[in-house]
DNA sequence: CAACATTGCTGAGGTTACCTCATCATGAGG
DNA sequence: CCTCATGATGAGGTAACCTCAGCAATGTTG
């Protein structure tokens, strides 16, 4: 029997309290992601590329708020999957661009309606007004 | 130059300022463990055993959800650093009791306040009233 | 009470998502 | 030119998880 013991009515600070709640929705978010063999930070590494069109590495890294050496590892493995592809940057031939493909984009226009639904699901317990609070909050979190 | 670009003014998901602020606190706590030298998730533990005496490893894992081996591993790194110890359960051959060593009690009340400062410091940027909000909201969500 | 399933822990081995440091090519400024 | 900065990447490392298999002790049941 799953008691679900977890720490509930302790002295749980906001942090952890923050965490238990991150923990679940990393867990949902990857699960949303199977059908697309995508893992969360390949998904977000393609939302980035989808809002921004080609980009160079380094600047993907800051965007996704990482190591530049990171964002290479995540450009290898959507290329791998054939979801971004490298190209030569005409204004700089130390530098490289990365760009979705046609797979890439299809991919990442059925992701972001997938994590859409997802997000509305994970989130749609709050009413609206929560929602916007909660945002907002987040938002002066974020700094 | 730091140019802190990443997407801000973007069509940001919840999900997304979500994560972000996720990372930022992430950092800061590992930050702010250095000087005991513990990881995050052995402070976790630690707070655990803090609050609920000699427990097993799996119920250990129970309070901070994760796997039992998990648990296992985070128990084995912190009896490395002498800050607990194991011992027998007299009520089940087969299970271990895991409990804080003196000096595990010192370092955890050190952690203990130190994250406290730390927490204050992270959501100490939003009001009283918005830190209650946060908090309600964040525990519907915990589920 | 013997047989069998269950429980508690841990070894082995894997994954994700990061990191730093060193290297190499190119570019920019004096 | 010569030096320094910058862009990407190879090499190698870490934290924090995971599953699966195996072993010992326990509980259950015919």
């Amino acid at each position: 029997m799953i008691e679900h013991t977890a720490d509930s009515a302790d002295d749980e600070s906001l942090a952890e309290t923050f965490w238990a709640v991150a923990s679940r929705l990393r867990r949902q978010t990857r699960d949303s992601l199977v059908p697309w063999d995508v893992t969360p930070s390949q998904s977000r590494a393609l939302g980035v590329l989808a809002r921004h069109g080609e980009v160079r590495p380094g600047t993907l890294a800051e965007h996704l708020r990482i190591a530049p050496r990171s964002a290479t590892e995540v450009v290898d493995d959507l290329q791998a999957r054939g979801l971004v592809e490298r190209r030569p940057d005409p204004a700089d031939r130390r530098a490289t661009l990365v760009a979705l493909t046609a797979e890439g984009e299809r991919v990442s226009t059925a992701i972001r309606s997938a994590r859409r639904a997802e997000a509305d699901r994970f989130f749609g317990h709050l009413d609206d007004n929560d929602r916007a609070e909660l945002a907002r909050i987040l938002r002066t979190l974020r700094g």
